[in-house]
DNA sequence: CAGTCGTGGGC
DNA sequence: TGCCCAAGACT
């Protein structure tokens, strides 16, 4: 049955597969691994553009090493979750110090990286260097889910029976688990979301656990996230965002504006402060501190 | 380990 | 319109 399953998304990955950048041939690991760490919670639509401009202005790990972290905030825009970018420029600084510029290959060697977890050192073992990994995102967990447990919706973590079984899936060949990792993958964004799935095209509906059950909706807690408005995510992101669009540092009263309420507004900037997503700066003539992007 | 961390689009 | 969701990592 495994064998089955296989086979057949694979089959239909090599009809449906999306054309997305990062996966032509010739893709260096090092643009992989970028692709990787914007595209941890956000959608690849709003990843193509800044994916493409950031390896043109810093092509191999080394070219972000030697540009300031702010510049890498900067570079960042919009694309949400700004420690992403600091972590990624921690990163290519580690690659260049301690892996001679080079995107290492091995699990442990990955995984020591700023901002590699499991799924993003098994991510780039698997796409850019062709290994054996277990590659287990969101999209993964609910394709699984569904179709071997019937469960409409992954939990909140990823439970060891989860990695287990996604491991007992993943085919010993190297090349053919690859496969299986991006088009599990591209099977979990296109056809089997999260909302109303594409049954009637789904390449496996038959051997589907959960559509067998009847599509029994989540058991459990419903899972909900923190809202956003007014919370000091937003606030951060408004403070962060004036600073992005200024080369000079940037004054209290402009931040202010920003942000108007005070207390919440000092405490998002000293947590940004605290991430070093921003740094103080203490002018010389005794004038009030200005902030900015790390030098 | 549950909470925290951005942002924008779809329904 | 508000809510859910999007290739997670870290503490």
């Amino acid at each position: 049955m495994p064998d089955e399953l296989i086979t057949r998304v694979v089959a239909w990955y090599d009809t449906n597969a999306r054309d997305l950048p990062w996966r032509r041939p010739g893709t260096s690991a090092w643009a992989v691994m970028v692709s990787e760490f914007m595209l941890q919670q956000t959608p690849v639509e709003r990843v193509r553009e800044p994916w493409a401009r950031w390896l043109e202005r810093w092509p191999t790990p080394a070219d972000l090493a030697a540009s300031p972290s702010g510049e890498a905030v900067r570079a960042w825009g919009r694309l949400g979750y700004p420690r992403r970018a600091l972590r990624l420029h921690g990163a290519a600084v580690a690659i260049t110090e301690r892996f001679g510029g080079e995107v290492p290959e091995t699990s442990a060697d990955l995984l020591s990286l700023p901002g590699v977890g499991s799924y993003t050192a098994a991510a780039i073992a698997s796409f850019a260097f062709g290994q054996r990994a277990v590659v287990l995102d969101t999209n993964v967990r609910r394709v699984l889910g569904r179709v071997t447990v019937g469960q409409a919706h992954p939990g909140t973590a990823v439970t060891r029976a989860e990695t287990e079984a996604a491991d007992a899936y993943a085919p010993v060949e190297p090349a053919r688990a690859a496969k299986w990792a991006v088009a599990s993958m591209e099977l979990g964004a296109l056809v089997c979301t999260a909302r109303a799935p594409h049954c009637d095209v789904c390449p496996v509906s038959d051997l589907c656990a959960w559509r067998t059950a009847g599509y029994p909706a989540h058991v459990g807690p419903p899972r909900r996230g923190q809202s956003y408005e007014g919370t000091d995510r937003q606030c951060r992101g408004a403070l962060l965002a004036v600073l992005r669009g200024s080369v000079e540092p940037v004054g209290a009263d402009e931040l202010a504006a920003a942000w108007p309420e005070a207390v919440q507004r000092e405490r998002a900037l000293a947590s940004l402060v605290d991430d070093g997503l921003v740094v103080r700066v203490e002018p010389v003539d005794g004038s009030e501190p200005r902030w900015s992007l790390p030098g």
